[in-house]
DNA sequence: AGCTCTTATGAATCATTGA
DNA sequence: GTCAATGATTCATAAGAGC
């Protein structure tokens, strides 16, 4: 099967028009902060974000699948010495569209950027808000699960007799079964804290997205030729990922460069299909 | 000057009116969160935790200093599949009781409760609301640096010739000189991000508060013979870690058998001077 | 003392059963 | 029905035991 990337060019609240309802399994972006990247977006400020966001969290609502999910990479910024509240203020007022706020991840910065105030330290760490439209839907934990640590390594070596007794009472079967068992837990379960490193490469882009963010949010929540959306598009990180896994994609920016930019970068496709697929870690 | 510990049985909400406006440094707390521990505390219901803590929140506002901070330790649960919104529900009526929200810092739990279920992982993760009544206040921020870890050290191995030479030209003294700069380097500023254990020793109390987040914000934000709060003093962490550091504490529980095990515990109070402090782990 | 190995145990969440 | 109680799931730590 062919996988498309669909590019937008213009405002995702009226872009988003243009799509089908109930058509997209995945939507993965991180839109412009407040007050942040005045240059290219115009700038939102804090009092207006809100009121800014809910018409395009609507359509979000409107064309994503009943069992699809959203997730919002946010921060609120500092004003007036106060961390803002106009994101809290979103998740409610999503609530209130219909939306269901089924987890908050936290994206743990490995190197965060750098400086020094009186009264605040460094800012390590972004919200990952996870939002849905209904209470069922899918995961693929195992496509995600990390390397264990010290611990399963020593515990496969002495595989005490308890362990074996548990274990062959609690399914019934041949000690071999249980072995195997015990063989295959090299890896976890992840947690709800992602500690990823920030993107310093990309120059062309004023937003660090790193592709491990929406790589293991289209592992975990989709499969191969699902489709994903990017309403706010910016350097097109999440577009290159979705494509490189073989899932469909739909972009949309404002920004004209950015459009050609990725329109560009997008044409030999082939081969990202054959680079290296990035490792996540656990601490 | 005399250390004082104080203790006060019975509810937060009454208990604080006794004490003076203005009169304390810190309030360092990990109320009971929604439908917990019930046996001890009657557990409070999610739908009612606002209403419940917004007396007590007022009663802290009062007796905080103007340059005082109110660090609480909270987490919403879910509730049919969602993060609940009581927590950040009661962001919004703090700051209209009169509270900045100056900073949310993140525990994040190294060792978080096991389980898994079909559409969610571990939560390791908590919030530290850093609440304060003034603009201005003061941070101690060299009393929390952490070890620089690997990083300053590979770097000092590996001390390339350009890296000499810039040094050299930049500072423009002998090459002595700049390897010292270099060797003072082995401690750095932490971040909003928190990653430490939680307490499995603690066969008294269910909470598990771990010494060393009290330990972190008192150093942060107070100096010997200030006084620290803890209105859920639970079996007493804040208030032995304050006394260790020689702070004047008071604490509040409406448990008998907590204030009783806390007196009796504080007795030998010396012993707790000679303890080596905890070490933070930078990641 | 050091090292390895063993065991208990959480501020959790979900589905199911019982009142 | 609605609400409360129980069992199953699972992993990073620390304390304890053994050498």
């Amino acid at each position: 099967m062919e996988i498309t990337t669909d590019i937008y060019l213009g405002d995702s609240k009226e872009q988003l028009k243009l799509l089908p309802s109930n058509s997209v399994d995945l939507i993965v972006t991180s839109p412009p902060y407040a007050d942040q990247r005045k240059s290219t977006y115009g700038g939102i400020h804090h009092d207006k974000y809100v009121e800014w966001f809910l018409p395009i969290s609507e359509q979000l609502l409107r064309v994503l699948k009943p069992t699809g999910m959203f997730v919002l990479n946010i921060k609120e910024k500092v004003v007036e010495g106060e961390r803002n509240t106009y994101v809290i203020e979103l998740i409610l007022e999503m609530r209130r569209q219909g939306w269901l706020w089924t987890e908050e991840f936290i994206w743990h910065k490995k190197n965060c950027y750098p400086g020094k105030w009186p009264n605040r330290f460094r800012d390590a760490w972004e919200r990952l808000l996870q939002f849905n439209k209904n209470r069922k839907f899918t995961m693929h934990q195992e496509e995600v699960m990390v390397p264990m640590g010290d611990w399963a390594q020593s515990r496969l070596k002495n595989l005490s007799e308890t362990d074996r007794i548990r274990d062959n009472a609690k399914v019934g079967s041949g000690f071999g079964k249980n072995i195997s068992n015990w063989l295959e837990r090299d890896k976890a379960y992840p947690t709800n804290v992602l500690h990823l490193a920030t993107e310093c490469n990309n120059k062309n882009h004023s937003a660090a997205f790193p592709e491990e963010l929406p790589e293991w949010f289209i592992k975990l929540f989709t499969t191969e030729n699902d489709t994903v959306l990017d309403p706010f598009m910016g350097s097109g990180t999440t577009l290159f990922v979705a494509n490189r896994m073989k899932r469909n994609s739909i972009g949309i920016d404002i920004v004209p460069e950015y459009c050609e930019m990725v329109k560009k970068r997008l044409k030999p496709v082939e081969l990202f299909l054959l680079e290296p697929e990035a490792v996540y870690e656990i601490i």
